[in-house]
DNA sequence: TGCCTTCATGAGAATGATTATCATCTAAAT
DNA sequence: ATTTAGATGATAATCATTCTCATGAAGGCA
């Protein structure tokens, strides 16, 4: 069952969190999207949110990845790069980075494991500028 | 936070716990050591374990990983100090592996953006050689 | 040794995210 | 318009993890 395409059905529901998700430029969780959506006018169920999310991610049109609070984050799959996130744990600014730097060394490491079909997960956590000098 | 260190107290389930990570090879979760502490007779509470668990993690003790199912596994530490994982996403063999490179990079890249005490996750997931070849 | 203070334990309730159920709805093909 | 298989959503069910709180036990001290 399911070697061949399954059909997918366009729906406002789907459309909806789709459009969401182009316009976020971070990950969200389901819950998050699901709040967000309602708050807008566009109502969607939370099991089809939930259920949404995991075929996009199926189909490889959005990563996931889990929180250290154990919950899972969406974002639409950046088609052009990949990147990485340097995250302000106070404020919650993010900036987007890019290491060629990591993306060799994974490799190399994986090489060296007999490790195949890696990817990799890099997240920075720190104090964004402001958030430092507040500190003092 | 913790800038002192609580009273930590040896008790029989503390000791039970930290042996039974000591000849575990491997990541296990709270709920598979609860389960098989019980079955050799040392029962410990599943609510102790959890905070043991959480302890150690704080203390530096014990990695912890997210399993893709979203659930929390636990090891001693083997390298002391701060390293990263390799994890076959088929059968979850994990190597623990240092990298200097990465480490320097998170420096350049914090200091780049003006972040301070900047900390990051790096994991690799792939296939280890033993999957791969079964997979072919 | 016996007492005391404080941390630790554990059974069970509570929480919170995710998944399953199933009656109803609807996109898309005929 | 009719048909039909996929889609939805309110709600119940799961499941890992955390919280509650009465009880137990380490370790310090007299």
């Amino acid at each position: 069952m399911m070697t061949e395409h399954p059909q997918r059905r366009t729906t406002r529901q789907r459309i909806a969190i789709s459009e969401f998700l182009a316009h976020a430029d971070d990950f969200r969780t389901a819950q998050q999207i699901h709040e967000q959506l309602r708050a807008g006018g566009d109502g969607v169920g939370l099991a089809t949110v939930y259920r949404t999310l995991q075929t996009m991610t199926e189909a490889g049109d959005v990563d996931m990845v889990r929180t250290q609070e154990g919950e899972s984050a969406y974002r639409r799959c950046a088609t052009h790069g990949h990147h990485h996130h340097l995250v302000c744990r106070c404020c919650g600014r993010t900036e987007e980075i890019t290491a060629k730097v990591v993306e060799a060394w994974a490799t190399t490491i994986a090489a060296q494991h007999g490790f195949t079909d890696v990817t990799h997960d890099v997240e920075l956590h720190g104090l964004c500028e402001r958030c430092s000098a507040a500190r003092v």
